[in-house]
DNA sequence: TATTGCTTACGAATAAAATCGTACAAATGG
DNA sequence: CCATTTGTACGATTTTATTCGTAAGCAATA
């Protein structure tokens, strides 16, 4: 089993990890061309943030050529995993139920969807 | 339709609010108190966060009698999809059924719960 | 080679959140 | 009636997060 590690990131640096996670890898300017559609502070915002991450272990890189390249060092299910956890118990009083309920009331999926959640239901059924 | 109130608890915020929806009224040492089970700020610290969450009107509050009474000025509900909807958007790719399954995965509920989903998910089928 | 552009490093400013100390008013109770 | 307790108000400090300016290295190229 993996050690997970109790790392929070904030709001600025998950924007980031979404983009590492999608990319799999990516220099600070790629990171900071996607962020820079929706968000507009300057490069070296990203940049700082980046070091930041990176001392405090969130992400990797590689910095044997001038350009460095990062990756993500905690994983996106590790991530999703704490932040809904932490949302069951500080919003939900720790019923899950209630999260999803309230996630399939007011963000309806399509019919594919349904019937994917409907296969995972009926696993847990049976156990 | 209510008006949705477009504010953002922080964390502290949030769990003086729980208290505040769990228990619809309270005063600041109740408040206090509680959260002292589990967090060791001062009293004054939680009378400056209602103070400031009042002022935000986050809370209102009844200072007829020189103990004030404070309550929730913004529902559980409307909260708990305010959050619920950021998550999906920020990681989860704007798929809450990615959501759904990760909640159910690592949070299995009971029977009777599964039960309850199940009826929601039927619902949603006809539709 | 000098200029230009792109990179990292890093200190510092700004902003936002959380914490606390102190003052002072009202109630309480000896 | 005085001392103690319990409450609010509020400025100031501390902590954490975000943002940016500037310096300096290196590489391409005019």
């Amino acid at each position: 089993m993996a050690v997970s590690k109790n790392i929070k990131p904030t709001e600025s640096e998950l924007e980031i990890l979404r983009v590492l996670w999608d990319k799999g890898a990516a220099t600070v300017r790629e990171v900071h061309e996607v962020l820079a559609e929706h968000k507009d502070s300057g490069y070296t915002t990203t940049l700082k943030l980046m070091q930041i991450m990176f001392e405090k272990g969130i992400v990797k890189r590689d910095d044997s050529s001038k350009t460095h390249i990062y990756r993500a060092n905690i994983s996106r299910e590790n991530t999703q995993q704490q932040f809904v956890g932490k949302m069951i118990h500080s919003l939900f009083g720790g019923s899950s139920t209630q999260l999803v309920m309230q996630a399939l009331g007011n963000h309806a999926p399509s019919k594919e969807e349904l019937e994917e959640i409907q296969k995972m239901l009926d696993n847990l059924k049976k156990q």
